[in-house]
DNA sequence: ATTATATAGTTCGACATCAAATCATAGGAG
DNA sequence: CTCCTATGATTTGATGTCGAACTATATAAT
């Protein structure tokens, strides 16, 4: 029912390459579909990173934690801190570096995209099932590991 | 070794969507790195799609096929003719449509960067396995399928 | 101390992408 | 035939993303 079995190796790994795209591209965009205006994934991405781990730091830490160049996190912070949603302070310790938090209204909106977003999860889950995400997720890790370790 | 176990459905889908995101991140960059100058993933997949499948399509057609919207497909379609890699004629038959094909040019292309990939394919090869491929192909393509089915 | 190299952050230009608005043509309802 | 709605394509404005070039500070080498 899932097309043929690939032909060589190549068109394996073209083919997921492939699925993974367009599941990227789906579920950002259903994602930012719901979440409140002017709200994007990645902007949600780094509040959420804050939330669960607390902390400060330092824009060229979160722009490895997430893949992304320095450049794109300057750029997704530069939208985070006009709207007050993160706080960024110079580095005592480092007149080089900033430090980056979270604010109070960045927890608040963190909370309210997590209520938003719960309906949308349902829904997925209601139409796939947790067991093509429970069969995909230790496959993904591993070949997201190594292309990781690829990119030294 | 990968974490614990997801503390719900909602985190499982969390995580599995956040490796999707993350190899498609990396996988796109690693693709156009090696591709000659100024070719993208996006403008590849256009190339890739006529080289197998031959004849003439409609936007609209191409962009429903690869899930993109048509303004999207608009813009990369007007980078591909410029580099005179496809041709764009006026569909006779519906004074709104026009027809796009592929080129010499942009088969010579094709060519090119499938050559230019192989090198590419063979290193994650050699790093992954195949095995992690195999196993998250057909959930992948389950996800997929629903996602996209919920778009409607 | 001076110089060289590395690192943190930003800026710039290019591309892909979306949503919303716009324009043109097609097709159907009366 | 006229009007309304649907559809194909484009434009516009915003965002995320990259690589390359740049500025400033830090660290190491001599």
């Amino acid at each position: 029912m899932t097309r043929q079995a690939p032909a060589s190796d190549a068109d394996l790994l073209f083919r997921v390459f492939n699925e993974v795209g367009i599941i990227a591209q789906l579920s950002s965009t259903a994602f930012e579909r719901v979440m409140p205006e002017g709200m994007t994934l990645a902007q949600f991405t780094i509040l959420n990173h804050f939330v669960r781990l607390g902390g400060r730091k330092r824009p060229s830490d979160l722009a490895s934690a997430f893949q992304v160049t320095r450049a794109t996190m300057t750029s997704t912070l530069q939208r985070l801190e006009p709207k007050g949603l993160v706080q960024i302070v110079p580095d005592e310790s480092d007149g080089r570096g900033r430090l980056v938090e979270i604010t109070q209204a960045g927890r608040a909106m963190h909370e309210d995209c997590l209520r938003r977003l719960a309906p949308l999860l349902d829904d997925i889950l209601a139409q796939a099932g947790r067991g093509p995400f429970a069969a995909a997720l230790a496959p993904l890790a591993e070949i997201r590991e190594k292309l990781d370790r690829m990119r030294d």
